[in-house]
DNA sequence: GTCTATACTGTGATAGAC
DNA sequence: GTCTATCACAGTATAGAC
């Protein structure tokens, strides 16, 4: 059989489709019991296969761990591409808006999130393609924010980092709770004041201790 | 040989100098090679034991790790009470030397840091033993914000989110950089400016792009 | 091409001799 | 307290059936 004989897109299809459900039963048990109890034996169990056989369609196990960090991030792409068009005029709310769902998206699957941003899985570098939609995301925000006024570079990387923090003390400290959530809208105004954007603050400012005689 | 015996006071004293010894070597191993790489074997090699030998002094491999987190707390704890009274009087400039001085020590040692901030050993959770020193830092420090005029404890949460979230982009993205670091006075303004701090600011504002006509 | 069977290496952990 | 011996299980690899 060749590729392109008739049977060459139904083959492609079931190998594809097996892959899938390997990625499946990994994200299954990562969510279950966390990104480091993920074995190939417990992959294979679930969808009823021998362990060796899992190599016929990922030539080791941080291959599987490569192309779930892929699908991640393609997922969080996918989700900021649709959010891009619709985003608010007034610029504090985009970026309230951007922030609240890359937030979301983080907490929604904790274990997706610590294999797209932490270094949970020792030893595991995502390859160039599998950081690709990573890069594009981060492209994707800078963009953003250069549109909304924050103009240099320093900028962007205040604002992943910020983001980024409330992100991690949320998941490390109190999972499932919304503690360091209800900080996101104080965050961005402080952001958006830092980098002077314009339009009111989306939060009433917090009066400093002792001030108010 | 009961406790109040001659010989206690020797014995007690080589077996915590062995604790101390394959605690230093579990460290010498994490710098060199990551901490996923510490193995009971690697350890035991280092300071001539038989690997087995070590579960007379840690019951398992996660009370390693435990213990290497409380140090680690410990150190950081350290740091700050021989900081605390030779503090800036301007709270702007104190709150820039507690965060310079928590930046730093971080980045001096990226796994040290790791371990204590980050979830990167699977499955371990520190004891309450352990994270005691961490908890008292976290109180030190939200100590030290009230008395600078960050009231209640959302500020305390904004701060550790922003200064987390800078030292783990920094570990992530550029370790041994300083793309990060740099950002970190301009961060303590937009914080110090955000609750209302007193003082001028450390760092020149930069100019919204295009509103510079 | 895919799966089964089997084996190799390295890991944390335990039991018992000295 | 340290050692030797051993276990169970991990990821990995290869050979061979179909």
């Amino acid at each position: 059989m060749s590729i392109g004989s008739p049977n060459f897109n139904r083959q492609a299809k079931r190998r594809e489709a097996t892959r899938q459900e390997i990625l499946a039963a990994a994200w299954e048990v990562a969510d279950e019991q966390g990104i480091g109890a993920v074995t190939l034996r417990e992959i294979a169990e679930r969808i009823g296969m021998q362990p060796p056989s899992l190599y016929s369609h990922f030539p080791s196990k941080m291959a599987i761990y490569d192309a779930m960090y892929q699908q991640g991030w393609e997922e969080y792409l996918e989700v900021v591409c649709q959010l891009e068009p619709r985003l608010p005029a007034q610029p504090r709310a985009a970026l309230a808006t951007v922030a609240a769902e890359f937030f979301d998206f983080a907490l929604a699957k904790p274990t997706r999130a610590q294999l797209m941003n932490e270094r949970v899985v020792p030893g595991f570098v995502p390859t160039a393609q599998a950081y690709a939609p990573a890069v594009a995301a981060l492209d994707n925000l800078r963009m953003t924010l250069t549109r909304l006024g924050a103009s240099d570079e320093a900028a962007a990387d205040l604002f992943t980092a910020v983001l980024g923090g409330l992100v991690s003390q949320q998941i490390a400290n109190e999972p499932g709770g919304r503690r360091w959530r209800l900080l996101l809208e104080r965050a961005v105004d402080m952001y958006a004041d830092e980098v002077g954007m314009p339009g009111p603050r989306l939060t009433a400012r917090t009066e400093l201790a002792g001030s108010h005689s």
